[in-house]
DNA sequence: TATGAATGAGATTTCATTCAT
DNA sequence: CATGAATGAAATCTCATTCAT
């Protein structure tokens, strides 16, 4: 019994997928080349447009599954965030722990397919996946901190640092990426990196009305 | 008696650096076309290459006085800075503050030539220049982090913390450059962010032998 | 008992059939896409090879019948005209009528497939069907008008304007077939035209020798 | 003394249209093939990019002075035309006459030109020429008609039959053109069929209320 | 001092067609 | 009976670069 995702046994379309992957890896998006992609396949580029559609049809079957995975723990997680306020971020360290390992797990499941999504996409559809993630983000903190700030008499948001901060938090992980191909390592790195962004959003979230 | 910044007072040449320098904001070194630098100059593409060697040449006449004021400006802080050790940071804010503030200076100074430096110019034999300075300050800061650290029984430098903290410095300009037209803002933003980068540096440049 | 129609029962050539039809109604011969033909009839552009010879093949797959039928109309009533002269155009208006009727209802009996046949067929190797008819008319249209000066001292057939008005004749019921989907609507259309058109006979079919 | 118009002696951009004329003349526009064109001229693709815009721009460069002369004759006539009503037909036969015979003279002073603009434009942004053209017809004789049949009690234009009667004119000149490579057999075949159009309209341009 | 012309190599994409299975 | 895979040749277009004048 087969599910649906891997019926498609298909050996050519998995190299050339792979071979997607390798010059995306290496030229990102816009700068890879569909003939040199295909020729390392062993084919001519007329092949690639029966597996896929276009050139960004390429890149989503290269990244596709991986993209799945990253936005459905995103919006796991920010669901929950987003009930509650930025209080918790002094009491529960653990969640952001527990959000960071996951994180850090999907992203290295699939490792060069989130390097390629999210730092060599530039150019493709998918070109403008982090600010949406960051978008994303942004929301949530900032929604979080005005919440918190309402019980903060004289307080209101830091809309330009809890930005900048979430810009730091995002590009932290890509950092990682870049940096470290080893899962342990990356946790290792990504932990205290993470305390300290708290401490960013404790100290600099709120600021004085003036 | 010629000053050096009047050396080149060729008018064509000046038209086509500002017209290039439109072109390299809006689209960036690789997507921007030489055709079009050169019509919006009223001059044929061939022009270019009577003043300038190649497109990297042209990108050399917009950026190349920003870059270097930019790196004299580097050098000296970072010759300084390389002599003392990672103790004078908690001792000398208003140093932190004088050098941000003479960077924001010398980056609103030219604008839309940094932006383009570093925040454009993938593609380019300048491409790696935002690598290149956060070498440099990597190396510093390990360095001074080294020297605090022999005073420091059972602590090393921790590269990897300094080594994203530098980043997240770098990057910080940048993200300034990118949401900032008016200096005063510019810094405003910066002041907080460098803070925070300080406290980065005190908390997380050591680490535990293990 | 199978009768002709029956011959090919099979259903995927039907829908294949079917398909294509709409595909060759929609954007021509030329500008069809085989591959969309075969998607829409939930098959591969292989199992149009197996069915027909090639992209022509298809198309007399589609026209064949309603060019057979149209062919044998035409020679029916072409083949009858021969052999009277001129001067019945005078007399027998209702020959006309009966004919155009007669052919509008071939025609409307295979709205789709005559269109495309008589319309739309370009770059195939029935693309100069129009022209075909037009000389076979022509050529009708000819002899009668020679016939009839033959007893006209002082006159010749005047060709150019015979065939002239054969063109417009055939342009007619395809503007026709443009213009109305309904067959009723059609007839009232095409009946003062054919009057028109005799009057053109009339007037111009023959010239004085000079 | 040199107006604007005959400032490029361009030698190889005169070649290029050239062969385009050639080309297009053979195959129309979708389908002519402008690696040949360049390779006709002794040239790349690339030099076609140079001297137009894109393969719009090179037809452009091909009809565009005869598309410019067509429709200032046009719009001198048919403004004329608009102010007059349909009693015209039957007195001025010789306005008729002049301005089939100016038509014709700029036809045929631009013999290749327009038979590729008005036979062979299929597929370029130019395609739509005839039924804009047809259109403009359309509204002038309709508008005559109902002022015609103001009038006329009882009676109302006959859309159906002035827009096929419109057709018939436009497609008259194209037979020409494919007809008749010299002008003044042009002109021998195209007085006749005026006449004959005029006929038309006057005895099929009103027809009775129902 | 610059133009104007042209190259040449590249890009992505489309498509009818073939053929082993 | 039909698929699925792949070809190969074509298409239009873009661009940095060169060079004679």
């Amino acid at each position: 019994m087969m599910n649906e995702k891997n019926k498609d046994n298909n050996e050519s379309r998995e190299k050339l997928i792979g071979c997607a992957k390798k010059e995306f890896l290496e030229k990102g998006f816009a700068k890879a080349s569909l003939r040199k992609i295909a020729a390392d396949a062993g084919m001519t580029t007329g092949a690639v447009y029966f597996f896929f559609k276009d050139k960004d049809g390429l890149l989503g079957g290269v990244i596709s599954e991986a993209l799945d995975s990253l936005m459905k723990l995103l919006d796991k997680h920010f669901a929950e965030d987003t009930e509650s306020d930025l209080s918790v971020y002094q009491q529960q360290d653990g969640d952001h722990d527990e959000f960071a390992e996951e994180l850090v797990n999907v992203i290295y499941d699939n490792f060069d397919e989130m390097t390629i999504l999210l730092d060599r996409s530039a150019g493709s559809k998918y070109g403008g996946i982090v600010e949406q993630i960051i978008a994303k983000l942004d929301y949530t903190y900032i929604t979080m901190a005005e919440r918190y700030a309402a019980v903060m008499p004289g307080k209101h948001a830091n809309k330009v640092m809890l930005h900048w901060l979430t810009h730091v938090q995002v590009d932290a992980f890509i950092h990682m990426m870049n940096h470290f191909t080893d899962r342990q390592e990356a946790m290792r790195f990504i932990k205290p990196v993470m305390d300290y962004l708290i401490k960013g959003w404790i100290t600099y979230a709120l600021e004085d009305d003036t």
